[in-house]
DNA sequence: GCCAGCCTGTTG
DNA sequence: CAACAGGCTGGC
């Protein structure tokens, strides 16, 4: 289900609720979905806040403060000593990773409502003497929820090896082009699928970048040239910043963390739409398999997309 | 690289 | 009934 601009949304949407959160429990319905490889103790983190990389979604819990008086001070660096000398047994942060896959949902619930079907984690956290609750549904089971000592999230192999963040002011499209480069035989939409080439885009943004940067997703990618790099490099970053200005794309069951749809399937220009009219042009959307997905393109907007 | 496999639900 | 679905992994 979700890319980048959903992943993205759903932080956003729970940050703020989270933020400052005891964890009390976490109730697992269906074993496997969530894992604890280190067997690190859940119970009474505090939620710092949420982070994303790509398509996972980061949870930082760190240590109550031990002094009862008041919130305590985050940010005292002598907190972190603990992580060095004491890593696993009794680590100073705790990172949650969720990757949602491609039916996964983080939701908060109200108390008095029914647990929904395919509802496999719950979280159970207090704020200010309130609870919330926060579940993990996924109709297909894809995803996942792991815990770690903060620094132990690296284990995670897709996590480790992510490439560069698009919307980064560091990612330029001279870096594209190096990415391209060391893969010149691939097509283009196999490489921008390529987690370590550049993290967070799905079929979705694919499709959409390259219709918009008028490139076929055949195309080798070691072919384009530097104006066209930096085509797509803009592109890429032109539709992910729009998708998430509208709280991502619920073109079938996507929601944030609060149950709200995004409207960017509003603005979709190729995906979903095989079949249909270009919006640019008369000719007729073409669909067919390129790199194992279902890849719609415009055979006259993105010259060589032909059918099979 | 490609492709099956992981799962269930929806659509043609 | 078969095909397909927003993702990733591991085996050729």
């Amino acid at each position: 289900m979700p890319e980048l601009p959903e992943v993205e949304t759903i932080r956003a949407s729970l940050a703020p609720l989270l933020a400052g959160c005891r964890l009390e429990s976490v109730e697992i319905l269906t074993p496997g979905v969530c894992l604890n490889p280190e067997q690190v103790d859940l119970k009474g983190w505090l939620v710092q806040n949420l982070d994303r990389r790509g398509k996972y979604l980061l949870i930082n819990l760190v240590r109550p403060p031990v002094n009862e008086s008041g919130q305590g001070d985050l940010s005292d660096p002598g907190r972190h000593m603990l992580s060095d000398s004491n890593p696993a047994g009794n680590p100073a942060g705790l990172t949650g990773v969720v990757h949602l896959r491609m039916t996964g949902k983080l939701l908060v619930q109200a108390e008095d409502e029914p647990l929904r079907p395919h509802t496999h984690i719950r979280l159970v956290f207090t704020k200010d003497g309130t609870t919330i609750r926060l579940v993990y549904q996924d109709v297909r089971r894809f995803g996942r929820l792991w815990f770690f000592p903060a620094g132990h999230e690296k284990a995670l192999h897709g996590l480790a090896t992510l490439g560069p963040e698009p919307l980064s002011s560091h990612w330029h499209a001279a870096d594209l082009q190096r990415a391209l480069s060391r893969h010149p035989k691939a097509s283009i939409k196999a490489v921008l699928l390529d987690q370590t080439v550049v993290a967070g885009l799905g079929n979705i943004y694919v499709d959409e970048s390259l219709f918009r940067a008028g490139l076929s997703p055949l195309r080798m990618a070691g072919n384009l040239t530097a104006q066209e790099t930096a085509g797509l490099h803009h592109a890429i970053r032109h539709v992910l910043r729009a998708a998430i200005g509208c709280g991502g794309t619920s073109f079938r069951d996507y929601v944030d963390g609060l149950n709200n749809k995004g409207h960017f399937q509003y603005e979709l220009l190729v995906y979903g739409r095989g079949g249909l009219t270009c919006k640019k042009c008369p000719a007729i959307l073409l669909r067919r398999v390129v790199a194992g997905r279902g890849t719609i393109s415009c055979p006259h907007c993105q010259p060589d997309f032909t059918a099979d």
